[in-house]
RNA sequence: GGCCCUAUCGUCUAAUGGUCAGGACGGGAGCUUUUCAAGCUCUAAAUCCGGGUUCGAUUCCCGGUAGGGUCACCA
C-alpha cells in the first residue's frame, strides 16, 4: 500500500510554527515510507481565506525545504461540483437532510444541510495514542453544508481525503475531537477509514496552545530574525519526538531515516526559543565564517578590506546564536567601538594588576604594529608580532592597555582581533591617541 | 460544564517490574584567558497525589488532582 498523506492548510492566518511541525511530521513519515504528499488549500471559507496567507504558507514551506508531490496545488474552492455529488448521495441515502433554521447571526441561512447522526460509539486507533472512543450522540445532527454549493469543512475534508486516496491523517491534537464526526461522514459515503495520528500541540510558556498572542509564532518571523531553516527543522523534529539516543543534531536525511511516528510524545511541549537558539548556533558553527559575511550589517563592513571583514566575521560568529543577533547588538551599541573612536578615562588603560606603566608598552606596540606587512595584518599575524613582547613584559601589562586603546571598553574582543578588524591605520591612530592621553 | 487527551529535573526528553532515574538547553562553580565571548570540566535539579497488583513499582490497574484540547451555518 502506498502511503498518501496531506498538507491541508486553511489560508486564514500566517504560517504558524505548530503547523510547520505537523507538516514536518507528515513529511518525514511519508518520505521514509516512499509515499506521496498532497498539498491542498482548504479555502471553503471565502470570507476568511486570504491569498497573502496562502503565499506565506507556501513560501515558508519552500524555505524550510519541506516538499509535496502534486505539481498543481489542490484547492477546495474549485471542487464544489465534487462535494455536491457526495452531498446529493448522502441526502438520497437518508443520511442527511435539509433543515429549516432560524438564523441567529448575520449570514446564517434559513436552510442548511444536517447530517443524520446515527448516535453511536465510534472507536478508532490513533498511531500515537492507541484506541480512542467517542459517543457521537452529544454531537447531534451537525451541519455539513450551508447549501449544496457550499460545503462545510467536515464534508470537504472527508470527501477530499477519500478522492485523493489519503491513507494517513497526521494532524494536530486539536483535530482529535473532529475525528468521530468525520468517521461518520466517511461511513455515509462508503469511504475507507484512513489511519489517524494526532500529534501533540506546541505550547507557549504558560502551557496554553501557542498562538499569535504569545509573540513570535510565524515561520516568517524566525526567518526574518535570521534563523537557519535546517536548525528550525531540527528543533521542531525534536519537539515531541526523539530517536531514543543522545543524538540531537540531524540532517533532514537522517531525520527521514530515524523518525518514528509511533514514538511521538503524547503530551504537548513548550516551545523554547532558548533551545532553538542553541540548535541554531550549532548550525552556524557548521556553516562557518564564510556564511556569516553576507549577513553582517553594512555599517560594520563599510570601507573595510577583505582581511578586515574576515577578522570581523570570525569575531561575530563566536558571539551570535542567530544572524539577526548582529543587527540587535549593533542597535544596542554593542559594536560602537568599531564605528567610531572610543572615548574612555585614561585610568582604564592601566590593568588593575599591572606591574608596569602602560605608556611605554603602547609606544612599543605601536612600532611593532608599524612593521607588520599589509598581507600579514591578520589576527594570527598581529598576534605573532606582538605576543613575544607581551610575554616578555607581562601579558596583562601589555595586552590590557592595547585592548582598551582599541576598544575603550573594560570588556571586548582580544586586541589582535580588534587590530585586525580596525585595520593598520586605525589601529595605529588609536594607539597613538592612547599614548597622547597618558602623556 | 460535557466529551476527549495528557502527566519524569525550570524546559525538551531517556530508561526499566529491581539503575546512583540518563542526556540536552538553561542555571551555578571551576579551569583557560589581559577582559569579554568561545571552549573544557564539575555541579544542583524530576518520576503529581492516594490506593491496589507484586518480594519489589517511575513503569501495570483504579481513583483523585492538575494541565491542555474541543464543544460554529471556522478550519
Amino acid at each position: 500500500m502506498t502511503v498518501i498523506t496531506r498538507f491541508p492548510p486553511s489560508p486564514t492566518g500566517f504560517f504558524h510554527i505548530g503547523r510547520a511541525r505537523t507538516f514536518l511530521f507528515n513529511y518525514l513519515f511519508t518520505r521514509q515510507n516512499g509515499g506521496k504528499i498532497v498539498f491542498r488549500i482548504e479555502d471553503t471559507d471565502k470570507e476568511r481565506s486570504k491569498i497573502e496567507y496562502e503565499k506565506d504558507i507556501i513560501d515558508g514551506l519552500r524555505w524550510l525545504g519541506i516538499t509535496w508531490d502534486n505539481a498543481v496545488i489542490a484547492r477546495q474552492s474549485e471542487r464544489n461540483e465534487i462535494y455536491k455529488k457526495y452531498l446529493q448521495k448522502i441526502i438520497a441515502d437518508g443520511n442527511a437532510y435539509l433543515s429549516k433554521e432560524t438564523p441567529e447571526k448575520e449570514g446564517e441561512r434559513a436552510e442548511v444541510i444536517r447530517f443524520k447522526n446515527p448516535k453511536k460509539v465510534v472507536t478508532f486507533t490513533d498511531i500515537i495514542r492507541g484506541e480512542v472512543s467517542f459517543d457521537t450522540t452529544d454531537l447531534g445532527d451537525f451541519v455539513i453544508a450551508k447549501s449544496l454549493e457550499e460545503p462545510i469543512y467536515h464534508l470537504s475534508v472527508v470527501v477530499d481525503d477519500f478522492e485523493m486516496g489519503v491513507t494517513h491523517v497526521i494532524r494536530g491534537e486539536d483535530g482529535i475531537s473532529n475525528t468521530p464526526r468525520q468517521i461518520l461522514i466517511q461511513e455515509a459515503i462508503e469511504a475507507p477509514r484512513p489511519l489517524y495520528a494526532h500529534v501533540p500541540l506546541i505550547l507557549a510558556e504558560d502551557r496554553s496552545k501557542l498562538s499569535a498572542r504569545h509573540g513570535a509564532v510565524g515561520v516568517t518571523e524566525y526567518r526574518t530574525k535570521g534563523y537557519l531553516p535546517e536548525a528550525i527543522i531540527n528543533y521542531l523534529a525534536l519537539l515531541g519526538w526523539n530517536p531514543g539516543t543522545d543524538q540531537e543534531l540531524f540532517t533532514l536525511e537522517e531525520l527521514i531515516g530515524k523518525f518514528d511516528l509511533a514514538k511521538v510524545q503524547k503530551g504537548g511541549a513548550i516551545f523554547s526559543e532558548e533551545k532553538l537558539r542553541w540548535v541554531n548556533k550549532e548550525y552556524l558553527k557548521k556553516a562557518g565564517v564564510k556564511a556569516v559575511i553576507p549577513y553582517i550589517p553594512a555599517e560594520l563592513t563599510k570601507g573595510k578590506s577583505e582581511l578586515q571583514i574576515q577578522a570581523l566575521a570570525e569575531m561575530l560568529l563566536e558571539r551570535i546564536s542567530v544572524y539577526g543577533d548582529m543587527k540587535t547588538e549593533l542597535t544596542a551599541g554593542e559594536y560602537d567601538y568599531l564605528l567610531k573612536k572610543p572615548v574612555y578615562p585614561k585610568e582604564m588603560l592601566r590593568w588593575k594588576k599591572a606591574k608596569s606603566e602602560p605608556q611605554e608598552h603602547l609606544e612599543n606596540v605601536c612600532s611593532l604594529v608599524e612593521k607588520i606587512s599589509p598581507d600579514a595584518y591578520t589576527v594570527s599575524g598581529i598576534k605573532e608580532a606582538l605576543f613575544p613582547y607581551a610575554e616578555a613584559k607581562g601579558k596583562g601589562d601589555v595586552l590590557w592597555p592595547t585592548r582598551v586603546a582599541l576598544s575603550g571598553k573594560e570588556q571586548s574582543p582580544d586586541p589582535f582581533t580588534l587590530a585586525a578588524i580596525l585595520g593598520k591605520e586605525e589601529t595605529l591612530a588609536r594607539l597613538q591617541s592612547a599614548v597622547k592621553l597618558l602623556g
